[in-house]
Formats: structure tokens, sequence, C-alpha cells
DNA sequence: TGTTATTTGCAACTTTGTTGCAAAAGGCGT
DNA sequence: ACGCCTTTTGCAACAAAGTTGCAAATAACA
């Protein structure tokens, strides 16, 4: 699946196909959970700290990230379900960070539920982050 | 109203009137949005950063300021409205960002709406964050 | 007013975010 | 396969934010 998928992906945003592109992506693919800079730093780390900071603003410009909000102040992405686009990020699924583990993952089956905003005040989207404890860690606690 | 509040706040917690934490709250109070470690420091000039930061940590911890998300990965600081502890945080409402004048305010009114998670995840707190236009801008805009 | 534990300011350092510029590499027509 | 042109990369450099240790200053309380 992998290599013509992400070159696919990386034609469909107009973006050439450079080897760190292709990691990153690769890394998104490979992950079950959100990745934030210093994570990409740590594992491609034969690349510039500056690039990866620069594929990530580009990805993030055309639509094939978004950014996932962290309680510790660290941004975090993660790669968009397919229906961003430049101009409006239509992913408004929960993120949810384990307490344990501290990993960020998408839960793609919930979505943002609708908020009634008082008198005055325009809606553009929402960011919803739960905190709790993750499957995973859940299953180690009861060994 | 202020100072006797301010004082009796800081006793409740078991905290030392200093200066530095009774002007920080100061700023909280007077605020009607969250506030982040560089506004207070715009405004609190006279204290060191580093003074400021280890307030910020105390309150936080003591469950007087709350964290509020913010997508730029910025962190936001807001005063709890006074169900939180020390151990949990039970201040979940909305928070609301303008992208015109970048403030991010509490909806007390809005509270988080139930999220069911997956099977297997425990949920512990929620934290959102919703993007538009507040009421102050949209009212400049029709001038 | 004096003693003690806490808090502050300073110095120093780490990490993250950001920009400019020249060298390297991708895309495309031939 | 080659060369040209545009985009991307790496380096250097700097700005901003987070974090720690330690000695001096200060709050609390007898």
């Amino acid at each position: 699946m992998s290599a013509d998928n992400i070159n696919m992906l990386l034609k469909t945003y107009n973006l050439r196909l450079t080897e760190c592109r292709k990691d990153v992506i690769g890394v998104f693919m490979e992950q079950h959970h959100a990745v934030s800079q210093p994570d990409l730093e740590l594992r491609l780390n034969h690349y510039d700290r500056v690039t990866l900071y620069r594929t990530l603003t580009t990805f993030l410009n055309k639509g094939i990230i978004h950014k996932v909000l962290d309680d510790t102040g660290l941004t975090k992405y993660a790669l968009c379900s397919g229906h961003c686009t430049e101009h409006h990020h239509a992913d408004e699924h929960v993120h949810f960070k384990c307490i344990k583990c501290e990993n960020t993952i998408c839960i793609d089956a919930v979505s943002v539920p609708a908020i009634t905003l008082p008198d005055g005040f325009t809606y553009l989207d929402a960011n919803l982050l739960v905190r709790g404890i993750c499957k995973i860690c859940q299953a180690k606690n009861n060994h």
C-alpha cells in the first residue's frame, strides 16, 4: 500500500516528491497517534530540524495534516481523514490523550457534538481533547 | 471586592500573600479572557519572568487557574470557577477563541457535552476549544 | 522584633519556533 | 539522458518560551 499511496497523495496536492516529504508521511501513516515535531526529529534524525518544520507547515497549509491540541502546549499533528482542503478543515473528530502513555489519538468514530454558542458569536470550528486512559494502558493495568 | 477577595483566595489555598501573587490574580480577575505568560509579562513587567512562571505553576497545581488550550501552541490560563481542587479540575466549560481579536474567553454558560468513548477507554476530563468570531468583533464588522 | 520556611531575582541553559540565503535536487521539455 | 528553471534543503543565526539552582529578600508567626 504505502509507497504508491504516498506518491499519489503528494501529487494530489501539487507537491514535489522529495525524500523528506515521503518519509514524513510514512511516519504519520505508520503511527496510530498524533506526532509532534520533536517526535519526527527523533525518528527522522537525518533531516534538518528546519526542513521538518517547513514540511509540517506545508502539509498543514495544504490540508494534508491537521493540528491536534495538546494539554502540554506542545503541538501535535495527524493526517487528515480526506475531507480537508487548503481552505477548510472538516475534521472535527475527538482527540484522545492518554495520561499514562501520553499518546494522543484521533477517534474518528466520535465526532464533536454540535455546540450552541451565545447570541452574537459565530462558529467556525472546534477542537475537542478528551483525556483519560486508553485501551492499551487499561489492559496493561489488568494484566 | 478585589483586594479582600484576593487575600481570601490565597489563604484558602494556603499560599503566602505576596505582591506578585496578588497582582497576578488581579490581572486574571480584571481580564475577561484567558491570559498567557507573555500577556502577564507585559502587564506585570516589574516581576521577573521566572517568578511569573512559578506563580502560574503554583496556581495551576493548587487549582486556582486552569489551562486553556490554544491553537497556536501558546498556553493560556484562566481562573477556575470554584469547583476545581488540587486533584481534579471540574471546569468543563467551552473555551472560545476569536480569530479576529485572538482573545480566548471561557463560556461558562455552555458546558462540554457528554462524550461516549469507544470500549476500553476511560474518560477523565475534556477540553473544548471553539473558534469563530466573538460578539464584539461581530459588532465592529457591522459598525 | 527575631527566627524560619517560603518566595523572588538572577544567571544560565534547553527546547521550540522562525527567517534568509546559497547549494542541492525535483520536474519537465527536448 | 541532458539541461534549465523552480522548489526544497541545510546551515547559520536569532527570537521566544520553558526550566533549574542558588543566594538574597520577604512573609508568617511566635
